[in-house]
DNA sequence: ATTAAATGGTAATATTTTTTACCATTTAAT
DNA sequence: ATTAAATGGTAAAAAATATTACCATTTAAT
């Protein structure tokens, strides 16, 4: 027989972390509607009792996943990319750090499954957007800041030019990527796709020459 | 007793189309894992065998209510915009039009339906991707290409210019209104923003003048 | 007129899922 | 040692849902 009764000292969270790991790959598999708790039970190799005094049921689980993976997102992107270097080589590097956290596929699934459940849990949808894109804004509204004081950049609302950097950076691409319609981009298409749109961004695309005169000699 | 009974010749669509008008307010509502077949059939005053002998059940009528409703899209943004005058009033009347379609709280509800179900229902999100956006970006694409014949932009792959000025304007603010964070903008917030973007778009936001230099004089 | 098609209403059936309960087991606490 | 806490396993009870079947009714088709 498995292995039961109540948990050695120091061991008491490892069930809990065990679900939760569990709940998180099922989760992405099934979606949240999709998929039933004895499922999550069965594969954690946890029993119902546990799931039910732990997070009180589903929804509690769910959120319990979906908090603990706003988390991991925080450390990941904003914090470490130092946005050094001159504004085009910086901002590309950003870009380049920015997609790749986007883009991977497990960041994908749960952003979608959000998304799909967000009228049936505001909150979480809240909590997720403010720990994850709405702290990445901000780092960049701040390096805006910062190029605009030293002159590098026009006088526009530096959140404004944030928001327009990283939409630009989302593309076509990730609203394929969030239908499941294409596949993860690679480094090379990354790198390609940051150093496309930094330049279009920070040039525009109007012709410096102006238009074509027909018929002109 | 409620009519029932064979339908009358030429009234055999009726309800079929009140079955499709009230599954779609009904998603729209609920989501598609927390909406049963009963309370459709129910609210739409059809029986189960109606139910079943139109759509085969629960993913069928789905199918049928994306698809109907992706048609609307496309009849409603790409045809009539016909892009003319200057290229940047050509583009803010086209960026107007655009926005206004995707923040409309029934498109935004039903994307993010789909966004949540696409892993389940992979040939509906093709579907739909094909019939709306794809189409919207096509066209833009036309646009900017005959642009460049002119002379009015760089050399830039249409596509990608395309793309990219479709992202911006998507910005920040879909992201929020997708996760039902933020209500839908009014006209005078769309005007605002078809111009901040499309200024941005066209000229960059890299300053002439070059860096300050401190302590020069 | 008769037959067939299509329907609404009801309900029966089957399946799935949630939730609660019970038992033996293991460890903490005392 | 004894008691309490927390667990895994099983399953029972309860609820929700999907699916199918049947009946009376209305109209089309012939």
């Amino acid at each position: 027989m498995i292995k039961c009764g109540r948990p050695r000292k120091g061991e008491e969270l490892l069930s809990r972390d065990r679900l939760l790991d569990t709940a998180f790959k099922l989760f992405l598999e099934n979606g949240y509607g999709n998929l039933s708790l004895e499922t999550i039970a069965r594969e954690a190799r946890v029993s119902m009792r546990t799931l039910y005094s732990q997070f009180g049921g589903k929804a509690g689980l769910f959120g319990a996943v979906i908090r603990r993976c706003s988390d991991q997102f925080v450390t990941s992107l904003s914090e470490d990319s130092a946005l050094e270097g001159s504004p085009e080589e910086a901002l590309v590097a950003f870009a380049r750090q920015f997609l790749h956290g986007i883009t991977r596929p497990d960041a994908v699934r749960i952003r979608a499954i959000l998304i799909g459940e967000s009228l049936r849990f505001p909150d979480l949808a809240t909590q997720f957007y403010e720990q994850g894109p709405q702290r990445t804004l901000l780092h960049l509204e701040k390096f805006f800041a910062r190029q605009q004081q030293a002159g590098y950049f026009v006088a526009i609302d530096p959140h404004v030019l944030a928001d327009q950097f990283l939409s630009a950076l989302r593309s076509e691409r990730s609203q394929k990527l969030q239908l499941g319609l294409e596949p993860t981009p690679d480094e090379v298409e990354i790198e390609a796709w940051a150093r496309q749109t930094t330049s279009l961004f920070l040039h525009g695309c109007l012709a410096d020459t102006g238009p074509v005169k027909i018929g002109s000699d």
